[in-house]
DNA sequence: CTGACTGCAAACGTTTTGCACGGTA
DNA sequence: TACCGTGCAAAACGTTTGCAGTCAG
């Protein structure tokens, strides 16, 4: 298990429980939305306020230690800030998986044809996750 | 200027004078916010309600005669539906244009080293338009 | 003419804020 | 110990709903 009492510091956080813990969800879940995190976090402190949760995950994101992904048809999830990378949405299932593309091939020939100078990009993959197909 | 009447009924939308002024505005501006709709939308008719800026944008979605547009550090957005495309989005000013990226290749690659069936992909562009790149 | 649409007001769910107390550095 | 973080309650915000009157087909 990771110790990320040093890593929220690094990014100008302090090392409470509640935020080791909202750090540890994500490391295990990967993606977790508002609400499924303030489930988990029930489970550690009987009395965590929501506020509390909106509080840290606005201040992780100011201090990127942790990202937003905006998926169609679904709730913005957050994850651990890491390498860039893109995501794979499973639409039965909801299954978020990230997966690497390499991007500078698309953003040079992006940036050819448009006005743009592009910084950076999102992308999402829609589709069905493994078990999903077997049941479809 | 497009008659969007009969398209509209081809969406099984009955052709509502505020429904072809949502078409209308969506096709003028592109890419529009419900805010920003809102707001538009008050100097044709001085006492629409942003519920029926709701109903209508909902069921348009669900008839599949507009999409939405998640935006990273944005709001969500509405275009009319049209050919499968991605999205330029200006950090420095919110212009959002759109951007034809040629996506077989992409998913291709991603199905293979991917456990997922792939049906879509989204692909939003973050940088800065032209404009904004002479500020800067 | 009839079912669907509109506008209003109220309700709802989500997110933010203010404040007193408690804990980290 | 000083300041920041927490939990609670209330407020703010965006979106949805129910209803009575109106309109498109």
């Amino acid at each position: 298990m990771i110790n990320y009492s040093d890593i929220l510091r690094e990014h100008h956080l302090k090392a409470t429980p509640q935020r080791l813990a909202i750090a540890e969800a994500l490391h295990i879940k990967g993606h977790i939305n508002i609400e499924t995190l303030y489930e988990i976090m029930l489970k550690n402190f009987n009395s965590i306020s929501l506020a509390t949760i909106y509080k840290n995950i606005n201040l992780m994101l100011e201090n990127s230690f942790i990202q937003e992904v905006k998926i169609p048809n679904a709730k913005s999830v957050y994850e651990l800030t890491k390498e860039t990378h893109s995501h794979l949405s499973c639409e039965e299932c909801g299954d978020i998986e990230d997966v690497y593309v390499e991007s500078s091939d698309i953003i040079y020939s992006v940036s050819k044809k448009s006005d743009f100078e592009i910084k950076d990009m999102e992308l999402v993959f829609l589709g069905l996750c493994k078990d999903c197909q077997k049941v479809d």
